[in-house]
Formats: structure tokens, sequence, C-alpha cells
DNA sequence: CTTGACTCCGTACTTCGGTACGGCAGTAAG
DNA sequence: CTTACTGCCGTACCGAAGTACGGAGTCAAG
């Protein structure tokens, strides 16, 4: 019965999900991961569904969830509520379109700036610093 | 002579610039704009080209560039020095080509569930939630 | 039995770009 | 003169997503 009881510490859990073991109590703190029954001057130990769950929030991260976006996440995945995840996944995905129309603008700014430095052939000033100081073309472009 | 003293007074910067007047304290305390001198006991007055100075700060963060980037900048402004200006610029736009690449991919990852979430032809689970927990197809996508 | 690695727990600190607060002083209007 | 704004200044706080730290306790090996 000595054996090397079943579950992972955390420790081991965070290894295998390659996070830091703080990261790990940081989500317990913020409620997206239980805290296994700790035997009374024990160590706690993780079961693969916590493995999978911390996983699954790394997925989610990895997608630009929040983790405010990613414990609603958990909660559907729970419930199995198929339109509500895909609700919260539609929202976040204006969201990333949103950012990336910011980023193409900026794209498109900077790179023709930078273009027209390096054509060098400018009759006076910096055109990236000229630009700056103008302040044109660029209204609202980060929000 | 007792003309309204020329230049702003801070609350009148902030407002002509359409900031917040502790925005400027912040700008000042960064080293991104000068304290003009003060009057023992009096009022610090805003000339011009303070002016320009903090419409320079928000027009480059409208492209991104962070404060200490901003902070670089103002120097090759001052110095014109168009060649390292264009290099911060340059650098900055490889890390926005980044961050668009990473956006892309979202996107697409997220488009692609979200259609067969739409769908609901699927045999069993929810898309959106199948792909968190298979984690699979979205490696080192944000970073 | 001691050493070393690990865990537990609470608290504080980090970065970024500000925002808010509180007390004091000077200025402007009635 | 009083009232109401501002300005000045230092300090604390916000959110996000962790990271770091210190002092315990526990566990396995030698």
């Amino acid at each position: 019965m000595t054996e090397p009881q079943d579950g992972l510490s955390i420790g081991r859990l965070a290894a295998a999900v390659g996070v830091n073991v703080e990261t790990i109590r940081f989500y317990q703190r913020k409620g997206l991961l239980r805290e296994p029954p700790r035997p009374p001057g024990g160590i706690r130990r993780y079961a693969a569904n916590d493995t999978a769950r911390v996983r699954f929030i790394k997925s989610a991260q990895r997608l630009g969830f929040s983790l405010d976006e990613v414990r609603h996440l958990l909660r559907l995945d729970e419930g199995m509520q198929c339109a509500a995840a895909a609700k919260l996944g539609a929202r976040h995905l204006d969201e990333v379109r949103r950012r990336l129309r910011d980023l193409r603008r900026i794209e498109a700014t900077l790179s023709k700036l930078l273009v027209r430095c390096g054509r060098g052939d400018e009759s006076v000033a910096c055109p990236l610093i000229a630009a700056l100081h103008a302040g044109n073309k660029m209204d609202k472009t980060v929000g």
C-alpha cells in the first residue's frame, strides 16, 4: 500500500504541463483549478483530469482567451453547452479581428514610412519623425 | 504686464492634447517631458513645444510604440538621426508583424472551429471545447 | 538523524500605462 | 474675506498574469 501514491505532486503536475509551480497555485487562487483535498499534514495529489484542465487553460490562452474567458469556457465544458461556448468564442473572434485591423493599419503606416526613410531622398527631415510630429492619418489606431 | 502669462498651465496643456493632467505628470516622472521651471511658489507654464511633444508621444503610441521606444524616438528627434530612428522603427515593425502572424493564426483557427460549432452536425462534442482539450495545431501561437 | 528536495501558505513584488487620492498652497471671483 | 478652482507633490492603486520570497512542515535517502 506504500506504492508511489497515485496522483502527481504539484511540482510534477507543473513540470508535466510545462508551467511554474506558482502558476498552478495562482490558477487555484483564481478558481480555475480545484485544490485537491489535503491529507492532514500531508501533500496534495493531483489527478489526470487536473493535468487535462491545466492543458485546457494553456490551449485557450494560446488562442488569446483571457483567464476570465477561460473560466467561462471551463464551466461550459462541464455543462457541454456548445452554443454558449460558440457564442463566447465568437465574441472573442470579433475582438481578435479588431486587433488584427489595428495592427494591419499600423503595419501599413509604419512600413510605408520606413520605405521613405530608407530611400533617403527626402528633402530635409526624417519621414518617420516628421509623421509623428504631424500626427496625421493615424487616428484611433489603437484602442 | 499682467497679461495672461504666456504658456499653458498643466490643466490647459492636458486639455489641449486631450489627456488627463495626471498623464502629463506621469510623462514627466518618466522623463518623457520636461518640467518647466517653477517661479517660487508659482505655477509652471508650458510652451508650445511641450504641447508638440505630448502630441508626438500620443502619435507614436497610436503606432504601437511603447513609452520606452517613444523616449528613444524623442532623443533621435532632437538629434535628427533618421537612420537610427528608422532602425528603431524597423525593429518595432518586426514585432508588429510577429503579432500579426500570431493573430492571423488565432483568427484562422478560431473561425474554423466556430464554423464547425455553427453547423451543429458534430457527432458528439463541441468542436471548440474539444479542440481546447486536444490542444493540437496551436503551438506557440502567442508569446 | 540529518540532509536536501519538495510542499504549503501567505504576502509582496513585477510590468505597463496610466488613474486616484489627500493635503497643502496659490489664484480668481464675488 | 470667503469660497471655489487649480496646481503641486507624494504616494497608493488598478488590471492581467503571473513570479518571488520567507518560514514553516513533510518526505525519502543515506
